[in-house]
Formats: C-alpha cells, sequence, structure tokens
DNA sequence: TGTACATCAGTGAACGCGCGTTCACTGATGTAC
DNA sequence: TGTACATCAGTGAACGCGCGTTCACTGATGTAC
C-alpha cells in the first residue's frame, strides 16, 4: 500500500490519468468550437461530441457551459502580490507595476494560440464579456491591496485604487494589441511601449494641451 | 383630417398614448424586478403580470428580455463629443474632460433612485455586466474621437485611447462612489473629486514613491 | 351623426431549443485477502 | 497469481425550465363615406 500510494502521487493511477485527459480535452474542444463558431452557437453536446464523450459527461466535469473556459486564470493574480512587493523600493509604484507584469510576460508569451482563441470565445458572448468583467474587476482589488501595502497602508484609499486600475487597464490594452499583432511580436516590449504611453500622459500634461 | 393629423402630431392618439403606456409599465416593472429579485430570477412572464399585459405582449415591445433595460442609454455620449468640443482650448485634454463631465452630472442627479436600480440589476448578471462592459469600450472609442480630433489628429492614436479610457474610468469610479453614498451627496463634486485623486497620481509620479 | 370597414394592440395555445438535473445502470479499474 | 468485492468514470433516458417563435384569433380604436 505504501508503494502504491506513493506510485499514485507522482504517477498518477490510469483511473486519474484518464480522468485528467477527459477534462483536458473536454476544455480544449470546447475552446476550439466556442473560438470557431460562436459560444452561443455551441452546444454542450457539441463539445461532449468532439471531445469523443457523452453529453451527461459533460456536465460530471464542469457544473456550467461557462465554467469550461476559466480555469488556471484565477491564480494569475495570485502571486502578483508577491513579484510586486519584491521589486525595490526606488521605483515608483507605476513602476514597479510595470516592471512585474513585464517579468510575468514569458508565461503568457508561449500560449499566444491558445490566448487568440481565449480573446475570440470571449469575444462570441455578452455572458462571457461580463465574467471578464468580474474578473477584471477582481484584479483590480487584488492589485489596490498590494499597492497600498507597498505604500504602509492598512487599506487602499482611492489613489491606490485608481491607479491599480490605469495600471491593468494599460497591460490589458498591451495585451490586446500584442495579440492583434504579428506573432513574432514580443509581450514584454509591448507592455513597455503602453506603459511608455501611459507615463507620457503622467509626466507632461502639457503635452495633451491643445495649440490655441 | 387635417386637424386630426395636426392634433396626432402634438397629442398622440389614444391609441399611441397606450402604446407608450404600456412600454413604460413594462420597462419599470422589469427595472424593479430585477433590482429586487435579480436579472435571472426574473421571468418575462412576471414582468408582464407586474405591468399587467399578456406574458406574449412583452415580446411584442422587447425582441429580447436584455433589451427592456437598455434604453436611452446609447445617445448619453452621442453628444458628448459637442460638449467637449465647447472647452477652452487653454484647458488640458483632462482637464476638458473632466469640466464635460462635470457639465453633464445634472441630468444624471435627479434620477438617482433609477441609477441605484439599474446599477443593482446590472449587478445581478453576467450577461448585464456584458453589456455594460461592451459599451464601456464603445464609450471609450467615442471620447478618443473626439480627444484626437481635439488635437488636430485624423485617427486617435494610443495616447487618446489611453486618456479617453482612463477619464472614462474616473468619471465610473466617481459614479459609483456617489451612488453609494449618502442621497443627498453631489455628483459633479464627486466626479471633481476623483479627478483630483487622477491629476494627483499624474501630477507627481514622486508622491508614489515608497520611503525606503 | 351614423354605419361599414380597416387597422392594429393584445391574447391564447402550442411549440422548439438548449441548459442543467435526476435516476438507475454498466463496465472498467482498483483493492483486499 | 487468482478470486471476490468495492469504487467510480461514463452512460442513457427522461424531465423541468424559461426564452423566444409561430399561428390564428379578438376586440377596441381609427377611418371612409
Amino acid at each position: 500500500m505504501p508503494k502504491t500510494l506513493a506510485t499514485s502521487e507522482v504517477t498518477p493511477s490510469r483511473r486519474q490519468a484518464h480522468k485528467m485527459r477527459t477534462e483536458r480535452l473536454l476544455q480544449q474542444a470546447a475552446l476550439e468550437l466556442f473560438a470557431k463558431q460562436g459560444y452561443d452557437e455551441t452546444t454542450t453536446e457539441a463539445i461532449a461530441e468532439k471531445a469523443g464523450v457523452s453529453p451527461r459527461t459533460f456536465f460530471r466535469y464542469f457544473s456550467t457551459k461557462e465554467s469550461v473556459l476559466f480555469l488556471g486564470e484565477d491564480n494569475w493574480f495570485r502571486s502578483f502580490t508577491a513579484d510586486f512587493e519584491r521589486q525595490p523600493g526606488e521605483l515608483s509604484d507605476i513602476e514597479a507595476m510595470r516592471d512585474t507584469l513585464i517579468g510575468r510576460a514569458s508565461g503568457i508569451q508561449k500560449g499566444r494560440r491558445s490566448q487568440m482563441l481565449y480573446e475570440k470565445a470571449v469575444a462570441s458572448s455578452a455572458t462571457l464579456r461580463g465574467g471578464v468583467h468580474d474578473r477584471q474587476q477582481h484584479d483590480i482589488a487584488t492589485v489596490a491591496d498590494a499597492v497600498a501595502n507597498r505604500r504602509g497602508l492598512h487599506k487602499p484609499d482611492e489613489s491606490c485604487l485608481l491607479l491599480s486600475a490605469i495600471g491593468l487597464m494599460t497591460h490589458r490594452r498591451a495585451l490586446t494589441a500584442w495579440i492583434e499583432g504579428p506573432a513574432s511580436g514580443d509581450l514584454g516590449a509591448t507592455i513597455a511601449e503602453h506603459f511608455a504611453v501611459l507615463e507620457g500622459l503622467l509626466a507632461s500634461p502639457d503635452h495633451t494641451r491643445r495649440r490655441s
């Protein structure tokens, strides 16, 4: 028994392996179909068929049609705080955000195709866009906590929240630009560019003045 | 016939009046029910019942359950450009945005209860939040066009888009704060405060530095 | 003013559809001895 | 290694539910003369 247990921790049992495989197949099938023909036009039955399982099986893995798409994205920001607070204290908060986000870019870089499919899938449905909206709000709160902590505040004030929202929006815009740009594009560089634009707005408000 | 026609233009016929009344009753019933018990928990049948019409009649007025909620909101930003470009040229773009939004605050001020119901309704459903997300994106593009125009550009560049997004986000945060605050709160003042925070971030990035 | 006809808001009933649930079952995998 | 039993991933069938559609109809309002 000790041996079997140890083995099942490292190499999962056939049952476990098969289960994981089925889950992955369902997710992949869903992502492809949502991106290709739209979320609302894709039935759970079609996903199951493409994954090679019965319609009923889909709901054994995912309690709702929507949840098949949102996995592993939640913990992206879970470790943000740690990375963020490791930034040198000389940097301004926004510079620290920028460098943290750039540092994490390589993790996304490899999954460009998946990101594209994901964006297409989300774009196809109001429900999914609602989910994205929710996650954004949640992320803003998380990052604002980190900023407040860096500033030595117990609770984030409006300044922290606004800064967090602005930073994440800049990040999101960079991500979109990178996905829509050439396949050879570098995500870290794109983020840096977008933050440069942001800092341009911040540093010289006169720059925004109209010649009268 | 001339007399009847003229009359029907000013004072709508009984049919027209009744039609408008039914539409208003359905919208009001929907708003109240969505806010009270949630969008997903409210059936179109319940809305029809509260409005005093048959279930079938709902779909004579609104092609989808969602569309009963989104009326008249679209043209809010339609006239934004005009107001925005009327701002004095000495102001920076962001100051011009601020003053334009403050100038339009009084139009919202009176409908505070409706705004609250609307926010509650939207908060209750992912689909509706998706719709809000879409409208935000659309508004950003509209305002960015206006900013580009003010800067003498033919097309908005990333700087215009980012500025527009930041400004509208600040506005939205102010709106939320105002709704969540006391009933006596002044929306214009709240917007001004939030823009002051924003300008604080813009003007002195040093302020965001951590004491090391 | 009155009569005949036209229009159109509102209704009732039946239905299609896809998400998500419930129940009873099969058969492969895992475990005890 | 082999046998008996337990577990559990996957299945099939039937159903509830609410959105949105289709069709045939009623009856009040509006119009022509």
